[in-house]
RNA sequence: GUGGGUGUAGCUCAGUUGGUUAGAGCACCUGGUUGUGGUCCAGGGGGUCACGGGUUCGAAUCCCGUCAUCCACCCCA
């Protein structure tokens, strides 16, 4: 009987594995230099966590079971919920803001196609305890820093950012009320996706008056701060609508200042699908806009508080491991990744496995990464599967001497056994 | 949940009027005359052609079903 991967994981054989310790190790140098620390929780949560902010459609989303003592448990599709749960625990004694990242393992029980796996990696970035832009300009920042770091530049990558509180005005302007309101959302969200007529359609089925939507196509295509201080008098004197083009203006400002603007669009095509954005959202594609969102966040002030906590404002998003490889590779920017040793140690006579495992035993104890071959043959078939094991460089081990062969060069230069294990890294650079 | 494409060696694939022991490249293993490497040469292992049924003298090839996988829709935390 054979097994394979289950439907919608992967096996993260070697290669596949440093391409994946990549993007990790990318995620993490980058949290940190920005300021965050990092946390993790369990990958079992209560069922329960993932039903508190959305409906029954999510719990047939997820991986979930009934453990021997009957409680009833999933698999995280999200670290959110833990990262609120967590938070809520310690929020009288944690000095805010709160500055957290994570790179959680995650499990969606959708159907798998491009860039949408039901097992993944997720780089979480958020920002609570501070209602300030600031804390969406640095997060948006952060992401950018990855971003660039990884090799993408303006040209490959765009942060489209749009305003849930004012798409939410312009809607009510257009005539929808609280009730459809959830319905309106969607039916903008899909507009990019479809033609003209057919958003028509689809508008008006949720309950958006025909009659406006010229009106709210003219806000939703506003691309610039100027365009949006151009609409109509009405609809900017509205209560806190000039307060949101305010934080739209300023979070442009300090990304500008950062120097991160020219990857920075207004957009408010962007909503996001889900209720629980409050201000700012983004969402990160690939400049042609032919993948599915790299990244994707907002501010989120009620969340907290809908899980038991205080009235605190949070901020953050979410870059997944699938898109963002899909999009490096079509990039051409993924690393040459293949790690390999610093040294291959060779028995260039017969009789010489001592001093093999002897050199090995010091280089290694010297922190210098080093293997010989598991069988004892000619010094060529040696040399062939050094190169094979990507080695800078070779020890060809004979009684009277050792000679150092760097493997790029070709140089090769010979000193005495003793000496060489004494002082490895004076020959191994 | 719905629709479409594809299932031949570890990987990428060829094999099409049905016709002996099913092929290539890469990868892997061995060897290339007591021996200093990458690209070279030779040899070798490895496939019940996804699975089950049917048509036929004969099926990788045609038909039906099942499963898997990919892509799209739905949904998107």
């Amino acid at each position: 009987m054979r097994f394979k991967a289950v439907k919608g994981t992967r096996d993260f054989y070697p290669d596949r594995m440093a391409l994946r310790n990549y993007l990790a190790d990318t995620w993490r140098r980058v949290s940190l230099r920005n300021g965050f620390v990092e946390f993790d929780g369990p990958v079992l949560e209560y069922l329960d966590l993932f039903s508190v902010k959305s409906g029954q459609e999510i719990a047939s989303q997820l991986f979930s079971f009934t453990d021997r003592g009957g409680r009833a448990l999933a698999m995280r599709p999200e670290i959110t919920p833990t990262l609120a749960r967590m938070v809520n625990a310690q929020i009288n004694s944690l000095p805010r803001p709160i500055k957290w990242f994570s790179v959680p393992r995650l499990f969606r029980a959708e159907n798998p196609q491009k860039g949408r796996l039901r097992e993944f990696f997720q780089w979480n970035i958020d920002i609570i305890g501070s209602d300030s832009v600031l804390a969406d300009a640095e997060c948006i920042f952060t992401a950018i820093d990855c971003l660039r770091e990884m090799g993408l530049k303006p040209e490959d990558v765009v942060v489209r950012i749009g305003s849930r509180p004012l798409t939410v005005a312009a809607l009510k302007r257009a005539g929808v009320n609280d009730s459809t309101m959830e319905a309106a959302l969607a039916a903008l969200d899909k507009r990019p996706k479809v033609a003209p007529d057919a958003f028509a359609e689809i508008a008006v089925a949720a309950g958006i008056p025909a009659d406006s939507l010229d009106e709210l196509c003219a806000f939703q295509d506003c691309k610039t701060i100027d365009a949006l201080n151009n609409l109509d008098s009405v609809f900017l004197s509205k209560e806190g609508n000039l307060n949101a083009i305010a934080h739209l203006s300023d979070l442009l400002q300090y990304l500008d200042v950062m120097g991160v603007g020219d990857y920075c669009r207004l957009d408010f095509s962007i909503v996001r699908g889900l209720a629980y954005y409050t201000g700012i959202v983004y969402e990160v594609f690939d400049a042609a806009g032919s993948l599915r969102a790299v990244a994707g966040g907002g501010r989120y002030d009620n969340l907290l508080k809908l899980f038991g906590g205080p009235e605190v404002g949070a901020t953050g998003f979410g870059m997944g491991d699938a898109v963002l490889e899909i999009l490096l590779a079509e990039k051409g920017k993924l690393p040459d990744l293949a790690g390999g040793l610093d040294c291959f140690v060779i028995d260039g006579e017969a009789g010489l496995l001592d001093k093999v495992l002897e050199a090995v035993g010091r280089l290694r104890q010297g922190g210098i990464a080093a293997d010989f071959s598991a069988k004892r043959q000619a010094v060529g078939k040696q040399l062939k599967e050094a190169n094979r094991r990507n080695a800078r460089y070779a020890a060809i081990l004979r009684a009277d001497g050792v000679g150092v062969k760097n493997l790029a060069t070709g140089e090769q230069t010979n000193v005495p056994i003793g000496e060489f294990l004494e002082k490895p890294k004076a020959y191994i650079i």
